[in-house]
DNA sequence: TCGTTAAATAACCGGTATGTTATAGTTGAA
DNA sequence: TTCAACTATAACATACCGGTTATTTAACGA
């Protein structure tokens, strides 16, 4: 399963932002999600891994899960080139940005 | 479907590309995609439409399809959010970004 | 060695996504 | 008004995804 495919699923985006307060075991992430049992989360996991999205650490029988940049470099790379063609496609960039960038009082997005 | 689940199949993800490079009625699209069948693609345009990836404008009987910033950027914030914490997480990236910026002759990656 | 802990894998099931073919709905043109 | 062009929708089949329970694998400790 590729980058794309793995942060599609919302339990794994919640996992990459777990991981994104620190390093943390298998089990530890599992607590984190008690709606899920542990080869639920075991599972998402694998696909992480297998997408590059986080490393491995062996401790002992412990399971050390850290993220990795790799997985989410080619992401970044997809989304910078439609950065790149943005102003050329939509000239409402500009008042879009602003909009962003000067807090969310203009505009009523859903977030 | 949200952004992440609309990016996650590679026929849109191909479908925005060629967006990319300009506007396109349907069956322009379509026909960039001959292992699909017509309606195949115009589902995968509601898809896009729905996640607020493209906009279509109506000329005659033929819809218009362009690229719309406005989720491409939710996805971008969520990527940025670990662009920021990289540093933090992972004293390689120094490495990493480096191999990436400074040309393709370091690295073996797929691509 | 044996029991416990930690995590992954196996097997199964339901829901949904993606593909198809067939059809409907609109618009322009003759 | 009738036909052709363009696109979307309906209906259906199949494959995959995400969840579960049960089991296996691996490592530590007594």
């Amino acid at each position: 399963m590729d980058v794309f495919a793995a942060i599609a699923d919302p339990t794994r985006r919640a996992v990459l932002d777990l991981l994104a307060r620190g390093p943390r075991n298998a089990g530890g992430i599992a607590t984190e999600f008690p709606r899920l049992t542990q080869p639920g989360v075991s599972r998402h996991l694998k696909v992480l891994r297998q997408a590059k999205l986080v490393v491995v650490t062996i401790r002992a029988q412990q399971r050390i899960y850290r993220l990795n940049p790799e997985g989410l470099a080619d992401l970044y790379e997809w989304v910078a080139k439609y950065q790149a063609i943005w102003p050329e496609t939509l000239d409402s960039l500009g008042r879009y940005l602003d909009a962003r960038a000067g807090g969310v009082k203009a505009k009523g997005k859903k977030r």
